[in-house]
DNA sequence: CTCGGTTCCGAAACCGGTTTCGGCAAGAGG
DNA sequence: CCTCTTGCCGAAACCGGTTTCGGAACCGAG
């Protein structure tokens, strides 16, 4: 009796023939043996420099490219990077995951290796993830997105003793690489500049605080504010603001103190465009009435009226440098050596401005709204 | 001499001792061999049922799980699903991108499956990719979005006799499998609720010609027309529009001709937010002097005022059934009966409404027609 | 000329699976 | 009772690499 799942013999060819040069072609081109070749071709100290290079000519002649399956159940390395995507809806970078995912996959495959990729739904079936991609050998390290500044990933990946880059950084960078743009650089440049267009009174609407950079990004804020000697009012520095929704209402609650800002500084642009709805309502001009300035670059600043002042980031560059590093992490080097920062650029478009006379004169008094134009 | 590349032994422990439970060990622990045990979880017909039922319970038991690897240097099988992201600037669906890649990788994990990405710069490379990775057996098919009338990966795969599933349809669908939205119809889903709205002059902006959505949704589009009895102003329809600039400047020059459309139907919502712009500059509004719909579901389209008309894709949903989809193929099932076809969902939200009383008039001088419900 | 030490390569085991082949035992048929 | 299937499993080769081990060839020193 046979099932339907039953089957009584596989594929006649098993699609490896195809022609694939093995290192067995190789060696008996040369008349070596295998394991003088793969000896040869992994740089092994007991064969001359002459059979090196004769095997590496031949091979490379030959079009060999050795079967990293094959070579993955001896060494244990699948030549493939790990990129575990998490489903969050406070997420607004997905627009960048594209560039990104190609700068990781140009600078993977240049070394030769590849990308793999997987995703959770949530924060807690993430650890899983990792867990079965792990027992399967399916990575030999994993580039870890968005990093906390308490991250459960880290935790597991340091215990399994596996390679791992973080894009961000995080609180305890034991035994850590990574790759980051400097955000707390930018807004700290966010406030000087602002400050140098004459505000006095800077708001700060802040990213999703589990993360790193959002806790960055306000210290660099902070740090700006007193270095230009400007007291930071609690009341308008509003945490958790990611989304359209949340940069709008903090922003409506702001601007209705009494000593409302000039201008205010947010550490997600999708904040900004909120910011630039709460302003609409109560009839204030970007740019004039009001001075606004995100950070990501995401494409939909560039459509607002006006468009909004923020800083960009090299999603495709971020990719790429994270592959490179991780790739020397699984090569052995040492994570502390591993740390690389780069810096987002400032793109000025219009949604800033000195502020208004009335708002420079009086402090506690509400300026009167002008509704020109 | 040791050059700095040299080595003289490899890791210690590969990595692979882990702990992990081999076929060897479930042989073992039930006094069988190993290729009895292979066979039994493979199915095979020369095993009887008792055994199969044994070795599948102990090896459950004890938390066996092939290695891939080393299946794979066996049956040129890597449990791989490859997807090439190709980087054109021309792409309005990158936003989905993370969902797309979470359904994908999610229906591939419950089979088993992994997923393998990669991406060419330019669609020249792309053949060069799937080459590479077909070369190395990065993975046993592919999932190729952004299906074209002729497209080169198709004719690449075929030949090669690699399975693969379409995101999209093609002109000549032999051997090719599938997974689509019909675009078609819900364009032509927009153009009968603008005629039941009262419209009888309507334009449509197209997608970009050389892929087959673009080619299928005008279909759609002229089929609709002709079944509502209204013929179409060849003027009025305009290709290639796949960005805010391209759907400003093309509405911008229909909406300058004598006898300008009540309503424009677009292929992408981005030309659509360029209708937007078009009609803000000749101080029409939208939802009242024109009325627009969209296609996609972008997540900008909720944002405009009044929000956009358009229909929505589970892109989520699509890549899941890609992924079904595709290993369905791998195991070998006939390309042709796996083809698939989903619709979109409208969200109606305020940027359709009836002609106004002039443009009413207008139109009806030219075609009357009863307009019940 | 012998001896000990390098240098360099071959032989063979190994990694974790899959697949072929052959043979034993039980049951069917004569 | 003997043969012929058939069902079922073990033995061993195999996939394409890597790694261990041992020994031949060559070297300089004694």
């Amino acid at each position: 009796m046979m099932s339907a799942t039953e089957r009584t013999s596989k594929a006649a060819t098993p699609r490896s023939r195809r022609g694939r040069v093995t290192i067995s072609d190789v060696s008996d081109a040369l008349g070596l043996t295998k394991s003088t070749v793969s000896r040869a071709l992994n740089d092994y100290a007991d064969i001359s420099e002459a059979t090196r290079l004769k095997v590496r000519r031949k091979a490379d002649a030959m079009g060999y490219r050795p079967l990293s399956q094959a070579q993955a159940i001896r060494t244990g390395l699948s030549r493939s990077l790990g990129l575990v995507i998490q489903q969050s809806d406070h997420d607004a970078h997905r627009p960048f995951l594209a560039e990104f995912l190609a700068g990781v996959s140009d600078a993977a495959s240049a070394e030769g290796y590849t990308l793999t990729v997987a995703s959770s739904a949530s924060e807690e079936t993430t650890l899983e993830t990792f867990r079965a991609m792990l027992a399967d050998h399916k990575a030999d390290g994993f580039i870890l997105p968005r990093a906390r500044l308490d991250d459960a990933r880290i935790r597991l990946l340091l215990d399994e003793d596996v390679p791992f880059v973080l894009f961000g950084r995080t609180r305890d960078p034991h035994g850590c690489a990574w790759f980051d743009i400097e955000g707390e650089a930018a807004i700290a440049s966010a406030v000087e500049r602002l400050v140098a267009l004459g505000h006095r009174r800077i708001a700060y609407l802040g990213g999703f605080e589990t993360y790193t950079y959002a806790w960055l990004r306000e210290r660099g804020f902070r740090a700006a504010m007193q270095a230009a000697g400007l007291s930071v009012n609690e009341d308008q520095v509003i945490g958790n603001c990611v989304t359209r929704e949340g940069g709008s209402d903090a922003a409506a609650r702001i601007l209705a103190l009494p000593d409302r800002p000039t201008a205010i500084v947010c550490a997600v642009d999708m904040a900004a465009l909120g910011v630039y709805r709460a302003a609409e309502k109560l009839g204030l001009v970007i740019g004039r009435d009001l001075s606004v300035i995100g950070y990501d670059g995401i494409p939909e600043g560039d459509h607002t009226d006006p468009p909004l002042n923020t800083f960009a980031v090299d999603n495709h560059y971020s990719g790429a440098r994270l592959a490179a590093l991780l790739i020397r992490r699984i090569r052995g080097e040492d994570p502390e050596a591993l740390r690389e920062l780069a810096s987002a650029r400032f793109l000025d478009r219009g949604s800033m401005g000195p502020p208004t006379s009335t708002d420079r004169e009086t402090a506690q008094q509400r300026a009167p709204q002008s509704l020109t134009s």
